[in-house]
DNA sequence: ACGCTCTCTGCAATCGTTTACATCAAAAAA
DNA sequence: TTTTTTGATGTAAACGATTGCAGAGAGCGT
């Protein structure tokens, strides 16, 4: 399997081996068609690293996520991926929720890539580390406050809270809760601050013990949804603002032998697989993580064609809800007395019935 | 941000490139130390380009998946990235289970990579594409029988069917279901190749009716899982040979309001996330997909050490039995008589206590 | 017929490495 | 001391593409 360069196809065609190479980039040629028929024949390819050499580019960009098993995030590698075409290879990296790895990919990547597509752990600092990655970057779901020259991706976190106030009050709810993310990342503190303003809107005041903030892991979640409970006054609605808190919220409620809807309603932010197998399905705030690889995607494939424009863009991919069994009324004596979480323990039917199944 | 070479390194240290180089790859060199600080100081990162082409080779490899979004193809995807190293840099190709959109990519990455961990759909001979990719393939749980050459890494497949079936046995079950996957897939066959044998072990025979072969997607679980449950005698326990067909399956169950495991015993093939939200919570066949990513990823990098090498390796992952919820001892008088699912769904009183609930 | 533009072509330099080969000094052997 | 061995170094030729430059026809107006 001998190599075939651009040496081989020229030679065979009879033109020198510029020709090929400008038929290659489009330019007009006479020898159009014997050209095209003799790299079929030979099934030359161009080298690809001799190209990148001489170009001065890689023609690769990096990915970089904290953890592609989390579907959210390899929707947004799907995405990303897939809106870059042939052109640009792109290469995954896993940081494993890891600041230190961050920078310290963003360091091995130096050099190798054009460009890459970022999802930070935390909105620390890796400004050092950034400055000197010297290349276009564009942030999806983070926005660095102090840097703001990249590009950014975020989705409509404010709105994404809104909607889920807005619907658990239109049901009647007035005690609601948010499990909230970090409050140093992006869409930890918009979903937070959405949160509180669309209670405001409302007409709600906001009880301070209803505001937990958590830190996007599932035993997070668990935990935050464990303090609700222990509140002297339950909330009636709670927000979760992840997919790995809800699924620790989800547990805990289901530990604790609270059920849903009828004791507590829930929201949760995106979507996830199996959403509609567990009892009850989920509502929740979804948004399309796909689009958002893809918008990233594309916004550095655009940075990449214009290197010196100085403005940096910001696009939002909005959400909505999806609505399904986890919210409902709430109980008529929860609008006015405030119920040990005990007393209602034992009016779960669902759970001692649960139990009896287990036993049986 | 002028990029720095070799030759400014060389310059500035006082000695010729060659030198410099030869530091890099590890040679011995006088001035080691002032090398050293002087490649710090100027921050100086190969031009990896360059060194490809010299070296005529990539230093990338594809890894070539039907979804990223499936949990299972994440984990290996990242056990893979993981195993890779500094010295790799991995491609991820997502195929959306099109076996056209395989022998395309492969097409397309030939030249670019220097060999690839390859999930392929289905058996079907890519052999054209394969031979033509000229360059080392590891295969990951898909054997193709027609070419031999190729590494591969497998589960365990057969023995994992084999912990379900003894497990059900164990519980004094007889009548076992499989929900297989193709079998034209190496663990579609391999599971049920298994199933078979190891009922033929517990010295139960095999009802044709219970071997329903699907097609490894949640629609496909669906399917089956009512077929299974429209026979004039269902079986006591259900074997689903992958995750995406238990999701299927279990919704399946859920929609008829038929119980696990008291009306039902249930295990799948492969865990996944949330398997422990649902309930019950259900026992599944596992394997660690990330070791079998690394393996792959481990197999690549030996392969492409030892291009020569005329033997291929095939190594196997072990299964276990993670034991959760969903089985259970069957009726007293599902191993007398077989009534009918409509008789049995008048009992289940799980089912018409979720309708309660939704309704009130 | 002449010059002018226009389009396509080939030549050759170039991108930043690696490495075979020749050198050369120092250390080891004589 | 002389000869041999050893090991680090420099020189220069690749690797396979792109592209500025200049040349060669073709087409066209005068």
């Amino acid at each position: 399997m001998p190599v075939v360069t651009i040496t081989d196809v020229a030679s065979r065609v009879g033109v020198s081996v510029a020709t090929i190479s400008r038929f290659l980039s489009g330019g007009n040629v006479r020898e159009e068609t014997k050209i095209r028929s003799v790299i079929q024949e030979l099934n030359y390819r161009p080298n690809i690293a001799a190209r990148n050499l001489k170009l001065g580019r890689s023609a690769t960009v990096a990915i970089i996520v904290p953890d592609i098993s989390n579907p959210f995030f390899a929707a947004i590698v799907r995405g990303a991926e897939k809106a870059s075409g042939d052109s640009l290879m792109a290469a995954i990296v896993n940081t494993d929720s890891n600041s230190e790895r961050e920078v310290s990919a963003l360091a091995h990547l130096y050099g190798r890539v054009d460009g890459a597509i970022f999802v930070p752990t935390k909105e620390s600092d890796h400004e050092g580390g950034l400055a000197h990655f010297g290349r276009p970057i564009v942030f999806v779901d983070r926005y660095l406050q102090k840097v703001k020259k990249y590009d950014t991706v975020l989705a409509d976190n404010a709105r994404g809270a809104q909607l889920a106030v807005e619907h658990f009050a239109s049901q009647g709810h007035s005690k609601i809760a948010i499990i909230a993310g970090p409050l140093d990342s992006t869409p930890g503190r918009q979903r937070e601050e959405g949160f509180r303003k669309a209670l405001d809107n409302s007409k709600i005041v906001t009880n301070p013990n209803y505001v937990v903030v958590s830190d996007f892991t599932q035993a997070g979640g668990y935990a935050a949804m464990n303090q609700l409970l222990d509140l002297a006054e339950p909330p009636t609605a709670v927000f979760s603002s992840n997919n790995l808190m809800t699924y620790g919220a989800l547990n805990s409620l289901k530990d604790r032998g609270v059920s849903v809807p009828s004791d507590i309603s829930f929201i949760g932010f995106d979507d996830f697989e199996l959403s509609t197998l567990i009892s009850p399905k989920i509502t929740v705030i979804n948004r399309d993580a796909e689009a958002q690889g893809a918008q990233a995607m594309r916004a550095l494939m655009w940075r990449l064609e214009n290197l010196d424009s100085k403005i940096s863009k910001h696009s939002v991919i909005p959400v909505n809800l999806i609505k399904r069994e986890s919210v409902t009324i709430p109980r008529m004596w929860d609008l006015q007395n405030s119920p040990k979480v005990k007393d209602r323990q034992s009016q779960t039917s669902d759970h001692s019935k649960n139990k009896e199944k287990v036993n049986e």
